[in-house]
DNA sequence: ACTTACGATAAGCAACGCTGATGGACCCGC
DNA sequence: GCGGGTCCATCAGCGTTGCTTATCGTAAGT
């Protein structure tokens, strides 16, 4: 279970070919046959099935352990390392597309106000990459945004020991077109929605709308992007509906378009921003740490 | 960051001694020091001082990731390993000693009759190990019990994906000598006892303890075992006070020593029973799961 | 100051793990 | 049906790694 082994594993199970995992890791064919080769003698059973490499319901298993593993592998160095690093007075926030909203953006600028020479990089990414990039070092400070019940923290994936704090919780609305016939409520229960259509787009995650509204919404229009106006107008088109938090939506049905924002009564839902980071180092990034979590 | 010389690793931190590591992991002392060397050079840090050798503030850091990622490894491992092997007709359970309650007792009993051909090997471990030996296969499944808000999950090490399932909840005690002022008292609140004194041992642990009644709890008498009756009786010569679910006190106030069992009204708190297995191999295992679950 | 204990270092050697070449199985086009 | 191409397995060759044995440097105890 050498974790150089583990690696070429998911690279070649990932190709779906020894020779792609080869090219991509920098051997030859011959050197992945043997490591494939060697784990399966130290595990004992077969982990590939070849021609076409497919894995095995065995192999299926580790690769579902590999791949956390390998993280938590990564995160352990970083950390280490970030012990003996000496501080940097360029911080690198990660974050949901969601997630910068007006408070935070306040914040942020409140502590910059404070420390003139501290810079900041600001990065977007999905929230399944966020806690693996703080993790590994490669974010100082990670801000996730998701849906939750009030004062319920994000279910984000484990990549060790890091620390979350709640940000902002603010109303979920969900985003209707104006001539949608619940458009005029004050609220609504998303249950009056199961029969609805919904956009498909990493701004709500597919996964999480599956477990609020039920397995079967019929399949709408996909948005992969992160433009929240563009969200918007698919929105007002008529594309599908989507959950966003309050201060997403322009306020008094937005100009031209026409999008109506209606609060979600039931369940109770809040949309959450937490900050997530690894053990802190420079002095700075605890400051800002301070600022953000109000 | 070879888990062969992370093992080396946390193994001299243990001992204190490269010479001591070397003779447990069948090594000469020289090789120890080239892996140690190894180490320190690919992290590009000192992780132990010498003579006397004792971690560096790196090498405290990397200790503290070390353990759990190669519990894990050893998990993922185990848990592959298990997807090869054939059903047992031998079920080796692990619980913490005050896990097996009537209830569970019960339930245990009824599986049993309807499969006369299982059999059952249990064995009792400290919480802190149960997930482990889980995790690695050395048990199929753990009953694991704490202190909990009522519904709540207990905190138990994450050793990697596992199923855990609350088995069931009960009152939470004091157990008071007989002549104590609050003996005769139908509830009490924990706030009531900051004062107190309180028996230290594995049966009610002295850090959760520290949680719920605060850290200055002055020391009392350790009681390094298991057994129930003991702990009673050192509780009802007045060695300190303990928390236990209502049915570990017999009822009555018990016949000779005399210990009375007040339950705790506030905080709000049970004693919980948690099921925990990996992926269930077996179908042996599956209905004892059911079983238990009720 | 001598002794002892312990970790670092050097030299030697076996084993591991890579490359490059070759072989066998399967797929595809003709 | 046949030939070429693709892909993985296997083999031989070889450099590197990582162990052992032996020796040295050094700190602590007497």
């Amino acid at each position: 279970m050498d974790p150089h082994l583990l690696t070429t594993f998911v690279t070649v199970a990932r190709h779906g070919s020894f020779s792609a995992a080869a090219a991509e890791l920098g051997y030859t064919q011959s050197a992945i046959s043997q490591q494939v080769a060697a784990l399966e003698a130290d595990l004992g059973l077969a982990l590939l099935r070849r021609r076409p490499v497919e894995p095995t319901p065995a192999g299926r298993r580790l690769l579902e352990h590999a791949e956390p593993l390998l993280l938590r592998l990564r995160a352990a160095r970083a950390d280490v390392l970030r012990t003996a690093a000496e501080p940097r007075h360029l911080l690198r926030l990660a974050a949901t597309p969601l997630a910068v909203n007006p408070v935070v953006a306040a914040r942020l600028a409140e502590a910059r106000a404070r420390q003139p020479r501290l810079e900041i990089r600001l990065r977007m990414c999905r929230a399944e990459r966020l806690a693996a990039l703080v993790a590994e070092g490669r974010a100082d400070l990670g801000l996730a945004d998701g849906i939750a019940a009030p004062s319920d923290p994000l279910r984000l994936p484990d990549a060790g020991p890091m620390t979350t704090t709640g940000v902002t919780e603010e109303d979920l609305v969900v985003a209707l077109p104006a001539g949608h016939p619940l458009a005029g409520r004050a609220s609504l229960r998303l249950a009056d929605l199961i029969d609805a259509r919904w956009l498909r787009t990493p701004l709500c995650p597919p996964a999480r709308l599956r477990d609020l509204v039920g397995e079967g919404f019929p399949a709408g229009l996909e948005y992969e992007g992160d433009d929240v106006r563009t969200a918007l107008n698919l929105a007002a088109a008529g594309h599908g509906l989507t959950l966003l938090p309050a201060s997403a939506v322009p306020a008094g049905g937005g100009g031209g378009g026409g999008v109506c924002a209606v609060p979600v009564a039931a369940p109770r839902l809040v949309h959450r921003v937490e900050l997530l980071h690894a053990a802190l180092p420079p002095g700075a990034a605890a400051d800002l740490v301070a600022a953000l979590s109000g």
